[in-house]
DNA sequence: CGATATTTTGACATACCTCAATGGCGGTGG
DNA sequence: CCACCGCCATTGAGGTATGTCAAAATATCG
């Protein structure tokens, strides 16, 4: 099922089965991405949607000396630019972390859908709503978390956002980031990120090795990255008090 | 006119005067705020979206320590929480910087007003993910640009917004933010801040005073700022290259 | 199995923070 | 209208978290 993971786990999904159907006849095409492969570039018109059904994406801008700060990380069930159906173009770049299978939904379609269904248009507006409040997040992270923190706080993020979709298993979540890439998604280098994991995993905190986390002390971990779940809008029955 | 800057001087802005209408009709109270008086708290249920008539206000967080994040700065023409339209509950706080006017729409008739009209509801889509688009670079900002640069970059995109409604005067623009609040929304100190605004006015780049920003070398500032308005979605005759 | 990317480690540099004190400006009340 | 008070800006000295550069060790991929 193409739209099984399309905000599952969120309060108020009221997605009927019906709306469902829409969305699943508008797909146009279901494609096999291998990884780091981009597939937007920043100022590029977008013409369709892309819908993440398996793997790791993510979403950078760059710096004028070529360094990479990534603003979004993508998991199964995200739209990775919907927000190039409002706004057109994009002001960033999305690109694949592992390799990925996604669908596509041509604009027009969306269109379509959205003014006849006016309440999953609402649902569609409040995924990219997520997006925002997870910006946010970040901005908060990187702005006044020390980088010990910031790197929990990510991990306690993408733990929280594949449970929701059931693709944990206990405290261990495949994570496939680099050092370099958790750099550039915390503001950091990858030498001084390498020091961090170091000291987490010494700590009995987190471990990462094979593209896979493992989170050893997850209360301890949430605590350091002072991570409150409340800005997932997830449901009761999925958050950690 | 109520609506007059909503999306001023935006790309695809095509708000037709029936659906301004639409939105003035939904009115259903303008209210003047003091400076630094809070108007939604994080968690809290939203009831009524808030358009920003005049003044400047902000969105944040704050940490454990009590330190608090601006992840938004808004000015006029701005619906400050319209994210909690979609989202029923906000995730962050809002609050006045100088004394505002506001204009508020209740819920229930948003609702009203965007299922009947899906195009109105296309362009108050389109509003928050500029919002988003400004988070993003805000996460670029603060991941990626050093203490000088960060403060250029704001300032230019301050200056660009405010130059899109009409509210500039050559370099000048008021900018009711401390050096306090100012080091809260770059992820620095407001001693650091102070350091570095003395340096852009030595530099003949900025000067700040009285609530008022007077920017002598635009070109300068926004090399130095890395500052590419192309997130802000303007129209070409609004852009400088 | 070789080639390449990633992780790890060390020594050193620096941007930014902290603490603390002083000075200035604006707003308020008398 | 002046004087005071409080917020805000400014400056200095010293500390630290993080960056830079470089090399070695290890994992991954074809």
């Amino acid at each position: 099922m193409i739209t099984e993971n399309f905000l599952k786990g969120r309060r108020r999904r009221e997605l009927t089965d019906f709306e469902a159907g829409q969305l699943e006849a508008s797909v146009d095409a279901v494609r096999d991405l291998p990884a780091r492969a981009t597939i937007v570039t920043a100022g590029e018109v977008v013409r369709e949607s892309t819908l993440l059904l398996a793997g790791t994406m993510c979403r950078y801008m760059d710096a004028r000396d070529g360094q990479r700060q990534l603003v979004a990380l993508h998991v199964p069930g995200d739209f990775v630019d919907l927000h190039g159906f409002p706004l057109q173009r994009l002001d960033h770049d999305v690109a694949t972390i592992s390799a990925c299978r996604v669908a596509t939904m041509p604009h027009e379609r969306l269109t379509e859908v959205t003014e006849r269904w006016p309440h999953l248009a609402r649902l569609l507006w409040f995924s990219t709503l997520l997006d925002a409040a997870m910006h946010r997040e970040w901005i908060f992270r990187i702005g006044r978390l020390n980088a010990l923190a910031r790197i929990a706080h990510i991990l306690c993020e993408t733990h929280a956002r594949l449970q929701a979709i059931g693709q944990t298993d206990g405290g261990t979540f495949e994570f496939p980031l680099t050092q370099q890439d958790l750099g550039e998604t915390c503001g950091l280098t990858s030498v001084h990120v390498n020091r961090m994991l170091a000291r987490l995993r010494a700590d009995g905190m987190v471990r990462l090795a094979n593209r896979t986390a493992t989170i050893d002390d997850l209360p301890a971990l949430r605590r350091l990255g002072e991570f409150d779940d409340a800005y997932l809008y997830l449901e009761d029955s999925l958050r950690t008090p």
